[in-house]
Formats: structure tokens, C-alpha cells, sequence
DNA sequence: AATGTAGTAGGACACCTGTCGTAGACCGTT
DNA sequence: AACGGTCTACGACAGGTGTCCTACTACATT
């Protein structure tokens, strides 16, 4: 599997086209793209073709167009930027970013109660498969 | 104060050290860096140079060198990074965010029970000042 | 005063990104 | 068969980064 180099702004606004299709041609990428950026076809074509030459996403031909594909999993890729945020602001500890959300208001009492239960039945379930 | 535009990892370091210390020289600075980043004393001066040509570091001039100081907070940086980041992986919702730290077992039960009585504790003091 | 040393300025360079424009290949229609 | 539209390939280019190197300056010491 590819290894999630960082993706900038606009790669991951490409790469989520690609993850909630599953597939995507140019110009479908560029139409669903429209409405946040008004990005012209060729400038979608050349960043899906650069995203393709560093393995991000795959392709295939169809007829005369191309079908991208995302080779990275959404989930990974969140991971591994959750996970260099957390490195670099807060010195590698998930919990202070949690700390930091609390203080900014961002997170609510009601909220962490609704995810304690859920992490509480997530433990039920599963009994812990992420041993660190 | 100066908006915080998009960071990169090695000025986030920079800005660190800066953090840490209130003030520092470029040397200080290299020297601070060098165990994670070998860096030549020249490489730090231009960053802090371009940095502070952004406005997000001023310095002063003392003797034959340069004080370096942050202009951005780092409270300020950490808000509109996470945010960032929030919007662009998980739709601005910052549960999400949470949600998904607990997925990957980042945070487990007795942090988030230490992090809800934080925020009782807050909430008690301050009465949520953060209004939205 | 002559030297050597520390420090900054400024220029260079390679690479990545965001943005296109142009050219050429392919088809489907007249 | 000639046209016009649709796509991709490529090349360009300006900005921002990470990295230094080379000059030049200002001191401190001898």
C-alpha cells in the first residue's frame, strides 16, 4: 500500500470526489469540484495525472477517458494526518488535542458523553483489537 | 495580529522553539533544531528571515544579531490548524475528530473521563465563555 | 592596525503545487 | 471525407519551501 504522503488542500478535495464514488472521471471530478473551486478540466486532468504518477490513485481506460480511482484509504489518510497534527501541536498527545477542542469550545459535555458510550460499546464489541 | 496562513512542518518547529523560549537568536534557534534537523546556521537564518518577512515572527536587533520573536500565538496557531484540518477531513465537524481518535485507540476510556471532568471543572469556573 | 570570527544579506537551486494553454488523438455527424 | 467536439498529453510558469553558499560587515583580540 501506498504510503500517505502528505496531501495538500486541494489533493484530499480530489481524493474525497474519488473516495465517495469510488470512481471518477475528469470531468466528473472537475463538476463535483466546480462549486467550492472553479477549476479549469486541464488543471483537474493534470493534478489527477500527478496524483496517479506518485500512486495516490490509480487508473484505467475507458473508451477515450480516464477513470480514477483513490489507492488510499480514506481512513489512512486521516490517520496519518490526524496523527502528524497531533505530532507537531501537541507533542504526539491525542489527548491534548482533545484538551485543545475542549477549551475551544469545540466540544461539548453532551458530545463527549454521546462518545464515551460509544467507545464504550466499541470496547464491548471488539474487547480492545488496537493493542499499542 | 497577523493572520495565521498555512504552516509548515519546519516553521511550526521554528515557531516552537520561539514558543518555548519567548525569544531567540538564530543560533539558539539551529541549536534548539539540531537534534531533530541538522540544519546550517544559514538554512535557520533565511527561515526566520522569510518568516518574519510574512510577519509571523518580528525581531530586533541586539549587538551584531538578530532576536527573533513570534508574533502568532500558538493557541492561535492550533485553533485555525485543527480547524483546518477538521474542515477539510472531517466536514468541520470536530466529534468527528474525536470519533475518529477513539477509533484508532488514541484516547481510551479514563482519558475521556479525565478530559469530562476537565471540562466540568471549566464550565464551573467559567461559565462557557465561548459563546457561539 | 591586522586578523580572524560571528553574523546577516542576498542569491541560487531544485522540487512541489496550483493553474492553464496548446497540440494532437479520436469519434460521431454531416 | 471533412468538421467539430471531447479528451488526454505536455509544457509552461509563478509562488512557496527547504537548503546552502558566498559576500560583506562589524567586532574583539593580538
Amino acid at each position: 500500500m501506498a504510503r500517505a504522503q502528505p496531501l495538500s488542500d486541494l489533493q484530499i478535495a480530489i481524493l474525497r470526489v474519488l473516495w465517495d464514488r469510488g470512481e471518477a472521471t475528469v470531468a466528473q471530478v472537475q463538476a463535483a469540484l466546480q462549486a467550492e473551486r472553479g477549476l479549469a478540466h486541464t488543471t483537474v486532468a493534470t493534478l489527477l495525472s500527478r496524483l496517479a504518477a506518485r500512486g495516490v490513485v490509480a487508473r484505467r481506460s475507458e473508451g477515450r477517458q480516464h477513470v480514477y480511482r483513490a489507492t488510499v484509504e480514506e481512513q489512512d489518510v486521516k490517520r496519518s494526518m490526524v496523527s502528524a497534527l497531533t505530532e507537531r501541536l501537541f507533542a504526539g498527545d491525542p489527548s491534548a488535542l482533545v484538551h485543545h477542542l475542549i477549551d475551544e469550545g469545540e466540544i461539548d459535555a453532551d458530545e463527549l458523553t454521546r462518545l464515551r458510550k460509544l467507545l464504550a460499546k466499541k470496547r464491548a464489541k471488539k474487547g480492545g483489537r488496537r493493542a499499542r
